[in-house]
DNA sequence: TGTATACTTCGCCATATAACGAAATGTAAT
DNA sequence: ATTACATTTCGTTATATGGCGAAGTATACA
């Protein structure tokens, strides 16, 4: 049951469902993940390095940056479940909306170190 | 997203995802609770609200006793998914088994005030 | 009417969680 | 090598959560 539940503590967070959210659109690397919510930098990893252990979301590392994205295909049936489930949700959601544009547009050359 | 992160929130303790899966068998007053999970009535009782907040369950009074139950056919499809969700998932695990078998030959009148 | 029983509400305490900034780590570019 | 940058880890703080027992409410029964 431990599993499970972690599952859904990992979900019962506004900041975290916004996460898998944006990572529908794409593959994020944290700086981006942090303009976007408007968070520092240490919460961001601090949310994300949560959701990987429940592998809800992977990474993969790309030079100096951690890009994040969605677990598909996971191990797990119930991880992929709950994405599923998640992926039909909240589709008039004007924060996930909006996160999700600025998700679809963000350049991280751009927007990192600027 | 308040909703949903609610929803997540209410699954996201061992003992109200116990409680749900004892519900699965049959409704439960919140002395035959109690006893299966051997918490303080006032803490079954606070999960159980937790619960009938987000409509996972409800309750019916029957005299003294308040029987709660499974949302089955919810208003909101979100619980419902969910519902199923959890239907599915812990079937081989030691605990709710027990919490099942247990929530099938509990009698009330034998249980409560003995 | 009074007493027992089932449940809920309230107040309290211990622990868990989410946030931040500072410091540490690892990689790339100069 | 040195510097810059992306990310993580650590320490701290405020709030949320889950637990209990005591007191309150409501129903049934004597």
């Amino acid at each position: 049951m431990r599993t499970e539940v972690k599952l859904f503590k990992a979900l019962s967070d506004t900041n975290r469902i916004r996460i898998l959210k944006m990572l529908e659109v794409r593959p994020l690397c944290v700086c981006e993940i942090t303009e976007i919510l408007g968070l520092a930098p240490s919460t961001v990893s601090k949310h994300l390095s949560l959701l990987r252990d429940t592998e809800l979301i992977g990474d993969m590392k790309e030079g100096k940056w951690v890009n994040y994205h969605l677990q598909a295909g996971a191990d797990d049936d119930r991880v992929q479940q709950l994405l599923n489930l998640l992926a039909e949700w909240l589709p008039e959601d004007k924060i996930i909306k909006s996160d999700q544009q600025r998700a679809g547009e963000v350049d991280r050359n751009i927007l990192c170190a600027s």
